[in-house]
RNA sequence: GGGGACAUAGCUCAGUUGGUUAGAGUGCCUGGAUCACAACCAGGAGGUCUACGGUUCAAAUCCGUAUGUCCCCA
């Protein structure tokens, strides 16, 4: 490590080098240690095809400021990283890979495709693993896991037999969602739904034997292949005639029942809809009370197949043209009216879903859940925005039987074994040879894969070694903190507090922080296709990770989105520059001075110094407080404000005196003591939040111990908040702003020295000033700062009042008498309106009466304050005036 | 249709249990190469706290209603 830090904050310069050195010494790594209190977190498992974001660097940075902040305090901290196995994604990474050299995942066969997949993920599976080394973040990654390490294999196949026997997996013929693109069904929430714009197609079904017709309304005309039936509402008066009799389906010429069922609404359409049992939920539901055919139409691919002839071998978009332009031809089609309706499309690949019936793997939720409820509102497990427990007990409480079963190759293949000869299933850990009912060796698995989340459900305890009873479950499970994005409390938070429970009889951890989303600075989604995305990448290496990091914890204040531009992250950058330029600036100021040999009784403190103390400490309160509350923002505008409005606004300069000019050996040394001694402590402070430029700092300034990320996280010192020391230091800060504002005001030259004369009959305040002058000259730019008992040429100073001191400047040459005019009714306005606020106050008697007695008085201070000043301010505009 | 939010400076946001001169960052204006930092320093302008009611001695804050924006579920 370096001994001095370079002149300018270049954060490329040092990151990749403070990362290495803290892997090299094995600092993220933990064991069980029964002497010391654990806290564990586990990562969200990112997508292994997944490339950073920023949503992913919020959560990340989080977790590591926890994680961190806890490690310095002393805890045996794990935070357990890991990625999940991604089976559509990957599924479609391979699929197209193989698309372009011309074959399918069928011609290759199921072992060659895991062959290609397994070399996928060893070759680009691990790209957000090092994006987030880059991020800084201290996860233990000698516990990386993968969702299908064998390990973790079994804990899935385990959990699924277990489910299994116990009769909460179960195999059922069901309307389910089904991409036509990735070949495989999808669960529910994999459906996202969207309104977009469509059409109502009215078409004419004629009545058989009659010279009539009924019109029917849809969105869909292609599926009318395979209707069953026509139904309207039993007390729909307009077409009471038409029930029981029969209708001929367009185009095909099928004979269709009319039936009345009230779950058609009348007002939707024409009131007569056609019924579609294979490819509809509400279809397939009134399919099942009428007892109608299922006529499925589509293949796989969501092309015609052979049950349509006519039509056989058309997409579904190309067969509703066809059906349209078919229907013109015999004029039965009525009319097309615009109309806009919700979409469902597969969340990972876009494709409009086809709903269609089929035999799959489900779970059953309903007990699973009402335990997932309890624990939620017994308070073993909080939300944080607590809001989210509303939307996680709305799910829950209508939750749906899971299904679990994809028709894909990449993932844990279902461990379930059919025989031949007697139709009996088996559920195995190990394949079985032969059939345990009829012992007939003809036996095969189910061909499908689990769904990811299944697998992901069982995370916080099977990256511990479950089904194995490990010394770490012991020890670091339930964990403490989940940290996650509100779009997956259903996929996966839910989930893993169902199977927390049902495996392991334990919540998996006890609270849940629900970051917030980052929208552009416009308030907008970041698309793609709006161009507004932020990549984190780039970010790093332009301002550092630091200020990324730092600007994230800056905007997370709970329950609100982030809206992030640029700017601010431009803005903490500026902030570790400033960090970078204090710390050089103390470190030469300090050179020559040996630390190690200090003994604090032999120091002087200052007033400023019992005040920086004093900030400090309660800085590190407030970090601290709102640290526990997961409040980052404030926790960080905490840091902030300390640090450049105190520390270097203040500080740094009332120490210059001492540094450059003062023949006092102990007032310099404590200057220096101290200025090193709080940046120190400051830089373990700020670690959780910029690790890298808090620990190249601390690196090169006196500390003990060999990480700034393994030295203690700094505690609030009561005996140190010295109230004194802040009401005097207060005064100081009040009067040298005052100077400071008249010389602007009056146009000034910064450079340009004068002389202040203050009168005031506070004795105390008095000695403050008389003690502190030199530091007030230096701050306010003055050639000498002296106590008078009165002024005899008034007309010639400017006058202002800092802490009830009269403060005054003499104008001679320097400075013009109507800008003075101008300033002094510029501040008249101002206090008077105060004043008068305040006085109305009294004029109502209720106030008096009723209010506390603290706010009257307080009140009453007010009204005095600016009498006083009013009076004042008047005098010196009349003695001004009259010089003119 | 059901549920959940949010509305404060040009922009992005703080504002605990009602009593503050309503704050911060950024942007803007004025002055400044002063020996840590121009990625800086000093000073400043900028607000009917969405609107209208109500409760209260006192409302950005508590309660209604309206308007606008967003998210989730069907």
């Amino acid at each position: 490590m370096n001994k001095t830090i370079n002149k300018k904050y270049n954060p490329a310069l040092v990151e990749d080098k403070i990362y290495d050195f803290w892997l090299k010494e094995s600092y993220f790594h933990v064991s069980v240690d029964e002497g010391k209190k654990p806290y564990s977190i586990v990562i969200p498992p990112p997508n292994l095809t997944g490339v950073l974001h920023l949503g992913h660097a919020l959560n990340n940075t989080i977790q590591d400021i926890i994680i961190r902040y806890k490690r310095m305090q002393g805890y045996n901290t794990l935070w357990l990283p890991g990625t999940d196995h991604a089976s559509i994604a990957v599924h479609n990474i391979i699929e197209n890979i193989m698309a372009e050299e011309g074959i399918t995942r069928h011609e290759l066969g199921r072992e060659k495709f895991l062959e290609r997949a397994w070399q996928w993920k060893e070759k680009y599976g691990n790209i957000i693993i090092e994006q987030l080394k880059k991020l800084g973040c201290s996860c233990d990654w000698k516990r990386e896991r993968f969702t299908m390490d064998p390990g973790f294999s079994k804990a899935v196949l385990t959990a699924f037999k277990m489910f299994y026997d116990d009769g909460l997996i179960y195999q059922d013929f069901r309307m389910i969602n089904w991409c036509p693109k990735c070949l495989t069904t999808i669960a529910d929430i994999e459906v996202k739904r969207e309104v977009e714009e469509g059409n109502f197609w009215y078409i004419d079904y004629l009545m058989k034997g009659e010279d009539n017709f009924i019109t029917i309304a849809t969105t869909r005309p292609e599926t009318m292949l395979g209707d069953s039936a026509v139904a309207v509402h039993s007390q729909d008066k307009r077409y009471k005639s038409y029930v029981g009799k029969t209708a001929i389906l367009p185009l095909i010429n099928r004979e269709l029942p009319i039936i009345s069922d009230d779950r058609v609404d009348p007002e939707f359409g024409t009131g007569a809809v056609k019924i579609t049992p294979a490819h509809d939920f509400d279809d397939y539901e009134i399919g099942l009370t009428h007892n109608l055919e299922q006529i499925n139409i589509f293949d796989d691919n969501a092309k015609i197949n052979k049950n349509i002839p006519e039509y056989k071998g058309l997409d579904r978009y190309e067969c509703r043209e066809k059906v349209i332009e078919d229907l013109k031809k015999l004029g039965q089609l009525r009319k097309v009216e615009k109309h806009n309706l919700a979409i469902g499309r597969h969340d990972r690949c876009n494709i409009i879903i086809e709903p269609r019936i089929s035999k799959q793997w489900f779970v059953k939720m309903k007990s699973l859940a009402n335990m997932g409820i309890k624990v939620v509102k017994d308070h073993k497990i909080k939300f944080i925005p607590k809001n989210w427990e509303k939307v996680y007990f709305h799910w829950m409480e209508n939750i749906k039987d899971w299904c679990i079963s994809r028709q894909l190759w990449w993932g844990h293949r279902i461990p379930v074994w059919y025989c031949e000869d007697c139709d009996d299933i088996m559920v195995e850990l190990e394949p079985p040879k032969k059939c345990k009912s009829c012992e007939s060796e003809s036996i095969y698995q189910d061909e499908d894969v689990l769904d990811t989340w299944f697998s992901s459900a069982l995370w916080p305890f099977s990256t511990m070694g479950w089904p194995e009873q490990t010394a770490e479950l012991g020890y670091f499970f339930p964990t403490e903190t989940l940290t996650t994005a509100n779009e997956i409390i259903f996929f996966w938070v839910a989930r893993m507090i169902m199977t927390s429970l049902y495996f392991m009889k334990k919540i998996p951890f006890r609270r849940v922080f629900i970051h917030p989303t980052i929208y552009d600075k416009f308030g907008k989604k970041m698309s793609k296709s709006l161009g507004n995305v932020i990549d984190p990448i780039p970010v790093m290496e332009k301002y550092g990770t630091d200020a990324l990091r730092f600007t994230l914890s800056f905007l997370t204040s709970p329950g609100r989105n982030i809206a992030l531009g640029e700017e601010t992250i431009k803005g903490m950058r500026n902030f570790a520059n400033k960090i970078w330029n204090a710390a050089r600036f103390v470190q030469m100021s300090t050179e020559g001075i040996n630390f190690k040999d200090i003994n604090e009784d032999s120091l002087c403190y200052q007033l400023e110094d019992r005040w920086i103390i004093r900030r400090f400490n309660i800085t590190v309160r407030n970090v601290i407080d709102n640290l526990e509350e997961f409040n980052f923002a404030e926790a960080s505008k905490q840091l902030y404000k300390f640090f450049w409005g105190e520390y270097c606004d203040w500080y740094i300069e009332l120490c210059k005196n001492r540094l450059y000019q003062d023949e006092d050996k102990i007032a310099k040394k404590t200057a220096g003591y101290l200025l090193i001694k709080i940046l120190e402590s400051y830089l373990r402070l700020l670690h959780p939040f910029m690790p890298f430029i808090s620990e190249e700092i601390w690196q090169s300034i006196p500390h003990d111990g060999e990480s700034i990320m393994i030295s203690p996280y700094p505690e609030y010192k009561i005996e140190e908040i010295d109230k004194e020391a802040e009401y005097k230091m207060e005064i100081l800060m009040d009067v040298i702003s005052a100077i400071r504002e008249v010389r602007s005001q009056l146009s000034v030259s910064p450079q340009k020295r004068f002389s202040a004369y203050l009168i005031t009959d506070h004795l105390e305040k008095k000695s403050l000033i008389i003690k502190n002058n030199e530091k007030i000259m230096r701050l306010a730019g003055l050639n000498s700062v002296d106590f008078v008992g009165k002024i005899d040429d008034l007309a010639n100073y400017s006058k202002s009042i800092a802490s009830g001191i009269d403060i005054f400047i003499p104008l001679l040459e320097l400075i013009d008498r109507d800008k003075e005019l101008m300033r002094l009714n510029n501040r008249l306005g101002e206090v008077k309106e105060r004043y008068e606020r305040s006085l109305n106050k009294f004029s109502n008697k209720q106030f008096l009466e009723k209010a506390p007695e603290q706010v009257v008085l307080g009140e009453r201070g007010n009204l005095e304050k600016f009498k006083k000043e009013i009076v004042s301010i008047e005098e010196q505009i009349s003695i001004l005036k009259s010089k003119k």
